[in-house]
DNA sequence: CAAGCGTGGCG
DNA sequence: TCGCCAAGCTT
């Protein structure tokens, strides 16, 4: 057998195992039917990034449901987008998702090409070439986390990542079929999802597990090497409970830095590289009200909440926020954390 | 190009 | 329990 023989042998096996196994998702079309429209395949691929299928399946149906379209979301307001993303996290996905859907808007539709969609915010080469492949039927290389996984597995490449993305991208390419890629790439992420996993992989199941070098020399669960990790320092910060009249004060996040663009308990402005000064923002008195501790990406912060009742409004923006509804406000994991501590506590529990 | 950027689940 | 991990992008 000659090597591309081999190498389309690969992708009709795959797709066969995919037609038979693939996941039923809310944004995917079965296998051979029609795609699902750009703005849903768009939707899902920027929400799946880096995030788990669990986590975004309530989040596509309640933006699918409030904005069915990309002009709908294009039209609305963005803090109203934030606050949906709210607890979905890496909210500059949120703040690149209005920009784009305006843009889209503007074009009158998604390029159906995967270097028109590279130009949109939030677009990487991934999320580029996987709606380029899914929704218009691009032939498309695409590398996710997954297909890393598979493919150095597969071929057996033990160089280090990030190094090593430049192999596994010109290996992928090679198995990758002319027709249906989209169904390829999907098949690749629930096999990696599914069968390849990153611990514990089930060879015994796996339709490509004859063709895999890795199974064949040594120890798939190896592979991909990773780079160590470094450490996540803990930071100690406050934030405020102001309250009025059955209302607390929230603050709008500025800037596209740490939870940027998204409503928030004011503090004192801890961050991941410095503790918080620990003044309060008003000339009075503030009980301690509880503490929370919330791990991010890159340090742990401890954030002390300090609470007080208030005749008068803070400096600065901010609004008034009925306590009754805060949890329409979107809130941020930390944040929403730090307010539940506080009413749990109002309401005598530990 | 290394670092910044969330969150929840699982072994 | 806690480190690792998940359909990455931006600067």
């Amino acid at each position: 057998m000659t090597a591309s023989t081999r190498r389309q042998d690969i992708a009709d096996r795959l797709l066969a195992w995919y037609d038979e196994h693939a996941r039923d998702l809310p944004w995917r079309a079965r296998p051979g039917d029609a795609p699902k429209d750009p703005y849903r395949v768009w939707l899902s691929e920027v929400m799946l990034q880096q995030t788990t299928v669990a986590a975004v399946k309530p989040y596509f149906a309640k933006f699918t449901d409030t904005w069915p379209s990309v002009d709908a979301l294009a039209a609305a307001p963005e803090e109203d987008v934030m606050a949906a993303w709210a607890g979905l996290g890496y909210y500059s996905r949120a703040r690149n998702l209005v920009k784009a859907a305006r843009e889209v808007a503007g074009l009158g539709g998604f390029p159906d090409t995967e270097e028109g969609l590279r130009k949109l915010p939030g677009l990487g080469a991934y999320t580029a070439a996987s709606v380029a492949a899914i929704a218009f039927g691009r032939r498309a290389v695409v590398v996710d986390a997954n297909v890393e996984r598979v493919v150095s597995r597969l071929f057996a490449i033990d160089e280090p990542l990030p190094g090593a993305r430049k192999a596994i991208r010109a290996a992928t390419d090679t198995i990758t079929p002319d027709l249906r890629s989209g169904d390829f790439a999907q098949a690749m992420m629930d096999l990696g999802a599914t069968i390849c996993t990153a611990r514990d992989p089930k060879c015994l199941l796996c339709v490509l597990s004859d063709s895999c070098k890795a199974r064949k020399t040594g120890d798939p669960a190896r592979l991909p090497v990773k780079p160590p990790k470094k450490a996540r320092p803990l930071r100690y910060g406050t934030a405020w409970w102001i309250e009025q009249d059955q209302r607390v004060w929230l603050v709008t996040r500025q800037g596209t830095g740490m939870l940027g663009g998204m409503r928030a308990l004011p503090d004192d402005g801890w961050n991941a590289k410095a503790d918080g000064n620990a003044q309060p923002p008003l000339p009075q008195e503030f009980s301690p009200a509880g503490s929370v501790v919330h791990g991010f990406t890159h340090f742990t912060i401890e954030l002390d909440v300090r609470a007080t009742l208030t005749a008068e409004a803070p400096e600065g923006e901010g609004e008034w926020w009925p306590i009754a509804t805060l949890d329409e406000a979107g809130l941020p994991t930390l944040f929403e954390k730090a307010s539940a501590r506080v009413l749990a506590n109002r309401r005598g529990e530990t």
